[in-house]
DNA sequence: AGAAGGACCAGTGGTCCGTA
DNA sequence: AGAAGGACCAGTGGTCCGTA
């Protein structure tokens, strides 16, 4: 809607192939990663990224081999004008290991969280020059901003998808490390290991009377994201269930407030 | 949607023109008016709420004197059935003073701000309990849920209008009760002394660097109301004008980030 | 005219499901 | 089959404007 100094840097060439440059970017960064540099600058697309042609159908052996099936060279760093319409799936990634063979690493995705952190930060900083109301979570006009940047990877769906894999990154990051190694050692997909994501977060909200508002707003990386509805029904749940053994329940009074602090 | 404890409280009948009752409740009030009984008991309709008939065409004759245009007798506590369709307009009174004459006074108007806070901890504690998301603000479903227990009178755009003026009392409440008794003595409209509410809070916002937000959430009754445009405006405005003497200005860096702190 | 509030609307949070 | 994300939808913040 209003054009301001950032939209010059919008819609920007793509660098090919950046995994290691990423791989050091990516790396599973806890405070440590923060304000490296200024976030869309084109630099950061991993492992595949591109601008999909808009909408335009490839005109028959134009440049057919090149993005989807061609199998040639698993390393999808040659063949100029390579595009694709999909970011690679995630597989599970030890911390460090670089996803091959047209895969995105755990690294990779906890570092979009970050981008999108920065994404956040320029919103704020725009909106505050310009007297608008400013937002304190990742909202649309984030999502929408990242777009505008260039960072067209980042989309809605996904990051929701994950948030609370990159809670329990955050949150306790050996935990989450030792939960990657396992699922990969037993070979589990990513769903897999998402699903197990959420058993360590309700753990670790239980001291806090399994409020996991609280547990988010403690920290100021995850204070930004929205909390998934599926996790704080698994809280809701294990403070019911914690309660099971307690006295006679009505309809009005259905939980104890202040539950075991263990 | 979801039946609750609550719900039997909803839709009851209407006590008859309690304004001494309410004048007590609705003294200009800081700290002092939290907390002192439950909301949507029905007890705090003050001069002449009344529900009305649901789109009942008032059969000729029926009721036609009660509401409406019947001079007789300016108290209105007389005349059973008595129903309205719309609340009394406010007129600006000073601390205390009991409005007259189908009117509202400035006291009440600030009382219902006070109400929408507590049907606003009702909810949260709701939420709470059954492990929704849990609003910080005064939001639609805190608004649906003021009219299911029966505060008909209570609505958004009322609300949403007058906020600052509440800000202010809430903020200064001496210079507020000043600005008050100033416009009544002038004869202004309420219209008049809710537009000479903007300029004051301005000020105070400033050694904030006309951050408004800052002072709305630095206030535990104001940090539930969202900071009405207009005024967000105005202390943008404020702000920028207070550098207009300083050095060149570009597109991205217009305003001087710490201003002066008189 | 001054004012109260029903009702509308653009853009939100949330996520399903057609897609690859 | 497992997964990425366009696109939809119910309910939001915001306030206009037909009403009294």
């Amino acid at each position: 809607h209003h054009p301001n100094a950032l939209d010059a840097l919008s819609q920007e060439g793509l660098s090919e192939e950046p995994v290691q440059q990423e791989r050091e970017a990516a790396g599973s960064g806890g405070e440590a990663a923060a304000g490296r540099r200024a976030t869309g600058k084109g630099k950061q697309l991993p492992r595949g990224s591109r601008k999909k042609s808009s909408s335009k159908k490839k005109s028959k052996g134009e440049e057919e081999e090149g993005w989807g099936e061609s199998e040639s060279g698993s390393s999808e760093s040659e063949s100029g004008g390579a595009e694709r319409q999909r970011e690679h799936p995630f597989i599970v990634t030890e911390p460090g290991e670089v996803a091959r063979a047209k895969k995105n690493g755990l690294d990779y995705l906890f570092h979009l969280y970050e981008q999108c952190r920065e994404f956040l930060l320029q919103v704020q900083a725009m909106a505050k020059e310009r007297g608008d109301k400013c937002p304190t979570k990742v909202t649309n006009q984030v999502f929408r901003y990242a777009k505008k940047m260039g960072a067209s990877y980042i989309n809605k769906p996904k990051m929701r998808h994950y948030v609370h894999c990159y809670a329990l990154h955050c949150l306790d990051e050996e935990a989450s490390n030792a939960l990657r190694r396992a699922f990969k050692e037993r070979g589990e997909n990513v769903g897999a290991w998402r699903q197990a994501c959420y058993k360590p977060l309700v753990s670790i909200s239980a001291p806090l009377g399994w409020d996991i508002d609280a547990v988010f707003n403690a920290h100021p990386r995850l204070a930004i994201w929205y909390v998934p509805t599926k996790l704080r029904q698994l809280c809701h749940l294990a403070r019911s269930n914690s309660s099971a053994g307690g006295s006679v329940l009505t309809a009005a009074n259905e939980l104890p407030p202040p539950p075991p602090m263990f």
